[in-house]
DNA sequence: CGAGACCTTGATTGTGCTCAAGAGCGGTGG
DNA sequence: CCACCGCTCTTGAGCACAATCAAGGTCTCG
C-alpha cells in the first residue's frame, strides 16, 4: 500500500490524514506464479490488485482466445483500480511472471474516495495515467516498425523500473521471455529475437536472458522516438 | 452539455440537483473546419471541449509528425475531461470533419467535481470509458488483419452513432474519406480502399463516399470480431 | 467546364510471419 | 554424475499482407 500511495503522491497532493486514511484499509497478501492470471478474463472481482513484485499484463480476448496486452503493470501500480468505477470492464490481468499483490476491497476504496474529495482526485488522476500508457501503446505498436517497438518499449520499462529519482535505469531484469516480448509487442518470438540481435549489433542494448543492460541511452530513444513525457514523470523532459 | 449529461446518465447516476449543477456551468460554442486542429499537440488549454457535432481524433504525434490517432469522439463526448485532472497529457484533437464544440472552463469542473462526491466519480467513470475505447482501438489495430480493422470500426461506430435507444445503427454518415480511416486504422488509403471493396463484395456492408450502410449486422460483427461489451452500453450483451 | 479532392486499379517491393530445425541452458530423476 | 527433457534462444528459407509507386477515373463545387 506505502508504494502505492507514493505513486500517487508523484502526480497527487494528500493529507497527511488522507493517507493514513489509505494506509488504515485492510490488504491481504496474494502470491500468482507466472503464467496464472491474477484475474481471467471477463471475470469480476470485489479486490482490487497493488502489485508488489513482478510484471502483470493487462489484456483483451479476442473471440478465438488470442490475446491482445494493453499494458504492462509494474510493482506500485494499482491493476485494476479503473474497475471500482465501472464494474463490466472485460480485461484480463496476467501474471508474466512470479507476482505478489495486495488485495484491497474495491467497497473500501470506493467510501474513502467518497469522504475524501482529494483521494477521489488522486484515484481519477491515476486512472488517466493509465490511459496515457495504453495510448501510447498504441502508437508503439500501430507506428513504430519492429525494432523501434523494442526500442521503445526497453525505453519504458527503464523509467518505469527507476528506483526513486526518476531517472532511467540502464540496467535491470524485466523477467520477461523474448517470446513474452512478442506477445506484449504483437510480434512473433523468432522477429522479436533477431531484432534484439540488431539492438545489440548496433550497440544500443544488450536483452539477454530476461535482463536488459543499455548501454547508448540517447541512441535508444532515437531509435524508439521515445519521449518520456506520457510518464508524467517530474522533471523528465529536462532529460531531452 | 444537456448530450454530455446524457451520456455520464448512462453509466452514473445523477440527482437532479446536480445535473442543474453542470447546467449551470457557463459555455461558449465554438465551431472548427474539417482538418483543423482543436487543440494542437502538446498545447494546453484551460477550456474542455464538448463535442456538439462532428468527429474529432485524438492523436500523438510522432518526433517526424507523423499522426497516430487513439480513438475517435463523436458528438456527447467531453474530448478532453481527462486533461481536467492531469494537466502535462501531450495529445492532439484533430477535427476530422466539421466540428461545433461547447468549451467549459476546466476549473468550473474540477470546482464541481469537488463539491459533489457523485460529479467526481461520473467524471472519473467517463475517462475510464475512455480508457476501455483507446484499450479496444490497440486490439483493433495490433490483433486484427486490415479488413477484420475496418469491419471492427464500422461496428463500433453503429453502436456509438446509435440515436438513442442503444441498438446498432446500420445506416449512418460518418464523414470521414478512405484516407481518414487509413489514417486513424493505421493503414493506407490505397489498401484501405480495397478492402472496403472486399467488405462490400462479400456483401457485410457498403462504404460509399464518407457514409455507411450496414448490410449483414451479424457477418459484418463476426468479421471483425467485434464485442460491444467495451462500450458500455446497457444490455448490449444481450444482442450476441 | 475546369480544378481539385477523392476514389480506383495495377505492378512492385519489403517487413514481418510461418514453418522448420538445431543449439544452449537448467532442472529432474535414475 | 550423467541422461534426459523442456523451455528458451537462434538461424534459415519461403511466403503473405500491406506499403509504395504510379496512373487513370469520378465526383463536386466554384
Amino acid at each position: 500500500m506505502r508504494t502505492f500511495i507514493d505513486r500517487l503522491l508523484v502526480r497527487s497532493d494528500l493529507t497527511e490524514g488522507e493517507q493514513l486514511a489509505l494506509l488504515g484499509l485492510h490488504t491481504r497478501e496474494a502470491v500468482i506464479p507466472a503464467g496464472r492470471d491474477l484475474r481471467r478474463y471477463g471475470e469480476q472481482s470485489d479486490y482490487a490488485a497493488i502489485i508488489s513484485a513482478g510484471v502483470v499484463g493487462r489484456y483483451h480476448q479476442a473471440r478465438d482466445g488470442r490475446r491482445n496486452f494493453v499494458a504492462m503493470h509494474l510493482p506500485g501500480d494499482m491493476a485494476d483500480l479503473c474497475t471500482t468505477v465501472l464494474k463490466d470492464v472485460s480485461f484480463g490481468l496476467e501474471a508474466m511472471t512470479d507476482v505478489t499483490v495486495e488485495l484491497v476491497s474495491k467497497a473500501d476504496l470506493l467510501a474513502l474516495a467518497h469522504l475524501h474529495a482529494a483521494i477521489s482526485q488522486a484515484f481519477w488522476r491515476d486512472c488517466v495515467s493509465d490511459t496515457l500508457l495504453i495510448a501510447q501503446h498504441v502508437v508503439r505498436v500501430a507506428g513504430l516498425s519492429a525494432r523501434q517497438k523494442i526500442a521503445h518499449l526497453l525505453c519504458e520499462m527503464a523509467y518505469r523500473l527507476s528506483v526513486s529519482d526518476h531517472q532511467p535505469r540502464l540496467q535491470f531484469n524485466l523477467g520477461l521471455t523474448q517470446s513474452q516480448l512478442g506477445d506484449f509487442l504483437g510480434l512473433t518470438a523468432v522477429h522479436v529475437n533477431r531484432m534484439v540481435r540488431e539492438i545489440r549489433d548496433i550497440g544500443l542494448a544488450v536483452v539477454d536472458r530476461r535482463s536488459v543492460s543499455i548501454d547508448d541511452w540517447d541512441g535508444l530513444k532515437r531509435q524508439g522516438d521515445f519521449d518520456p513525457k506520457y510518464l508524467s514523470i517530474p522533471h523528465a523532459s529536462e532529460q531531452i
